[in-house]
DNA sequence: CCGAGTATGACACTGCGTATCAGGAAAAGG
DNA sequence: CCTTTTCCTGATACGCAGTGTCATACTCGG
């Protein structure tokens, strides 16, 4: 690693170029012209185009995973605050996060991969959550809180992206919040139902029975809920 | 459309090649070669080589789409039930499910598509549950929601995916019980042993039916699903 | 039998990504 | 101070995905 700065440059410039041009319609040769690298270099040190949008992304998810390595205490308040050091490395640097932005919203090729750096950060998650479990049920809840825990931390922050400078709390208060929300397990909105699986209002039918219930028992409660279908 | 069937056809070639060669060992040429057609209608129909191996997943979505729109009745009944379709579309037919997984798992441009997929149907649900809410509470309680809703589908998914031949409940009930699991809001495991999720010690059925579907070719269905029963 | 719309195939072209080789700068070693 | 080794860079060539264009065959309606 000679220089580290030398690619934080190369960057700046790709995505400045990216931003006027249009990201597909600014070759990898332009970029190279721009940074004053060749073109091989800049597939030696990024990989492929893509990365270098998100090369310091990368660097975040390896933070995530030191973050979370060396916490000790609770799994899920270490999650949290993972969750809160994502939202701070975006909020702490507008600019950048901002253009950014931009770029993933315009090309979809760039949303499919920032879609595979949010899974990272929910398998790391996961993977946190379930230490030293191999009960499947605890795998399970901890999938489950990561998925909440991911979903809560891109509501938030998509919310300051459309809008950073809105007036009201901060994005960190605004995580808190929605943090609170996941793990007090209101998943469900207040006015929901979220019994039992009902019968649909009329599209769908969703039947769900013990199987010890006998074959007569079954058809005659679908038959009801068919309303008496002879 | 001239023939659908050819598609199909098309796509059951491309997937075997990919799976004895290698995904990325295959050109669409070798692919074309093949399915007896054409590298440039091979590209006109899929778009792009990843498309082949995920041809029928896309119009999986759209029904999936189809039978949200359609829905009246309660948003996460709804919902409920189209992770059941969609698991049902998998578990229906064992062979094409698990060729691709094992595809998938070996390539990681395959997995980045994947998660695409996955994130579209995470929209579709969020999308749902908050249909006609402004409130930005009940897009956060959406989202999240869909989140979980789609993280217990896949840990499903993916057991069976491991393990198809495994005994034990059907993956419909283990579903319905994750489902459960979910809306019950227990998204934190608390520190006690099993926790309140129900006792699915026996086997259940699960209906997943349109309901342009008339009541008596439910009852067909059904009956013929518990065994030919008169 | 004939035009309109359409699916197909053939071909050329751009650009990403990889592999290989040569040259030069920095370190290692005497 | 000079040599050897190592590593980084740049240049060239190549494979292949994906796009655009044009000519041909096929279908449908008149």
């Amino acid at each position: 690693m000679t220089e580290r700065a030398g690619s934080r440059g190369v960057v700046a410039a790709a995505l400045r170029l990216f931003d006027e041009r249009g990201f597909e319609a600014t070759t990898m040769d332009d970029v190279a012209v721009a940074a004053g690298v060749s073109r091989s270099t800049l597939f030696r040190r990024f990989g492929s185009k893509d990365d270098v949008v998100f090369a310091d992304q990368e660097e975040l998810v390896e933070s995530v995973r030191a973050l979370l390595d060396a916490s000790h205490g609770d799994p899920v308040a270490a999650v949290r605050a993972a969750a809160h050091a994502v939202l701070r490395a975006y909020t702490s640097r507008p600019e950048v996060a901002l253009r950014r932005y931009r770029l993933v919203r315009a090309h979809a090729a760039l949303r499919d991969r920032e879609l595979a750096m949010t899974a990272r950060y929910q398998a790391l998650f996961t993977q946190h959550l379930s230490r030293g479990y191999g009960d499947p049920r605890r795998l399970l809840a901890a999938e489950v809180l990561a998925a909440a825990v991911i979903a809560a931390h891109n509501h938030v922050l998509r919310a300051w992206l459309r809008d950073p400078g809105e007036g009201g709390p901060s994005p960190a208060a605004r995580l808190e919040e929605a943090l609170e929300f996941v793990v007090a397990g209101r998943a469900a909105p207040p006015g929901g139902s979220g019994g039992p699986v009902p019968a649909g209002g009329g599209e769908v039918l969703v039947a769900v029975y013990p199987a010890g219930a006998s074959g007569e028992e079954v058809l005659a409660r679908v038959r009801a809920a068919l309303g008496g279908a002879p």
